[in-house]
RNA sequence: GCAGGGAUAGUGAAGCGGUCAAACACGGGUGACUGUAAAUCAUCUGGCUCAGCCUUCGGGGGUUCGAAUCCCUCUCCCUGCA
């Protein structure tokens, strides 16, 4: 019966959802460590447009792979899969439960199903790459005679990759044993009103001051610029756009990602959905059953 | 009161006799997703018993084979003159 891959929890949910609040709970709860599977908060200094943890609450529960990335140099899910699978181990070696929270699907999933990640691609071929139109692209792929079944050719991110692979897919392995996956379902009805808020207090919290100062520090074109609550304040920044409509559009930009990230996990059948108002409760419940079954 | 301009789908805004259920933008829905993923991309968005049918372009009435597009009139809004 003894299982030797680690117990693992993992609690997904959209932005604004609450899971990292509930993450906080659990690991408290359970003896857990995090581990944050969050695209943007693995930046360092990016901390008040990503809702990293507090201070307060890192000393409360310990947090892993915050603040590991350097923003001029980019991150990947692949970096993500290697360092996330190594704070399993530790923290399981430790005898505490690794709980893997976040929002972003494609690296929670590369954990869950140790996706296969081909090579990385030199630098100077994805510029080359990059530079080409989407026409230019397939014509590409085309005459070096590689296989697009199943790859999106409207997309040039994808035939992109297709290329650099040159025609080699990537593969994936079944989920992931002695792993429980819970999901927040927040109601979409309240969700706008929560995001608004969110983005409120992170402008309380000084949010321009932050995005000013990583703007001038990184330039706009380093990767995390790019993202929801920093990009958005270029044109504010250049004074060409006010500070609501700076606002509102990281408001409507969140909302986008809530669903796009809502779309990822919704396809995932094993996890077990929690509706946010009694999400506390249900995941204790949850867990003590996990932990029970898993133990010896 | 007189002269002129305007009222178009959730919003903004094209259209100015047929090819208009009506461009485009935003907003909204759905989905894809393996080294950029908070990214990138697709798709739907008047109604329905959905390869067809029905009701729309401020209200009403005309002209026409045919109108969102032309004429008359009513209502409301803006501008100039009083």
């Amino acid at each position: 019966m003894h299982q030797s891959i680690a117990p693992l929890v993992v609690i997904a949910g959209e932005t604004a959802s609450g899971k990292s609040a509930l993450a906080l709970d659990v690991a408290e709860r359970f003896g857990g460590e995090l581990i944050c599977a969050d695209s943007w908060t693995v930046y360092k200094g990016f901390d008040v447009g990503t809702a990293k943890p507090s201070i307060e609450e890192r000393r409360r529960v310990p947090h892993h792979l915050l603040d590991i990335a350097d923003p001029e140099k980019g991150y990947s899910a692949a970096e993500f899969q290697k360092r996330a699978f190594a704070a399993i181990e530790g923290i399981a070696a430790r005898g505490r439960l690794p709980v893997l929270v976040g929002g972003t699907g494609l690296y929670i999933d590369s954990v869950l199903f140790n996706y296969q990640f081909l090579p990385a691609p030199p630098a100077w071929l994805r510029g080359q790459l990059s530079e080409l139109s989407l026409e230019e692209l397939q014509q590409k792929a085309h005459d070096e005679g590689l296989d697009t079944t199943g790859i999106d050719l409207r997309n040039k991110r994808r035939i992109i990759r297709l290329i650099e692979n040159n025609g080699l897919r990537p593969t994936k392995h079944p989920l992931r044993d002695n792993t429980l996956m819970l999901g927040i379902q927040a109601g979409q009805d309240q969700l706008h009103g929560r995001v608004e808020r969110r983005v409120d207090a992170m402008l309380a919290a000084g949010l321009e001051l932050e995005v000013r100062s990583l703007a001038g520090q990184y330039g706009w074109d380093a990767e995390p610029m790019k993202g929801i609550g920093y990009h958005e304040w270029r044109r504010y920044f250049e004074g060409n756009q006010s500070r609501i409509q700076t606002r509102d559009r990281i408001v409507a930009a969140t909302l986008g990602l809530a669903k796009r990230q809502r779309t990822w996990f919704k396809r995932n059948k094993s996890i077990q959905w929690l509706p946010a108002v009694d999400a506390p409760e249900l995941a204790v419940l949850a867990v003590t059953t996990f932990l029970e079954n898993d133990v010896h």
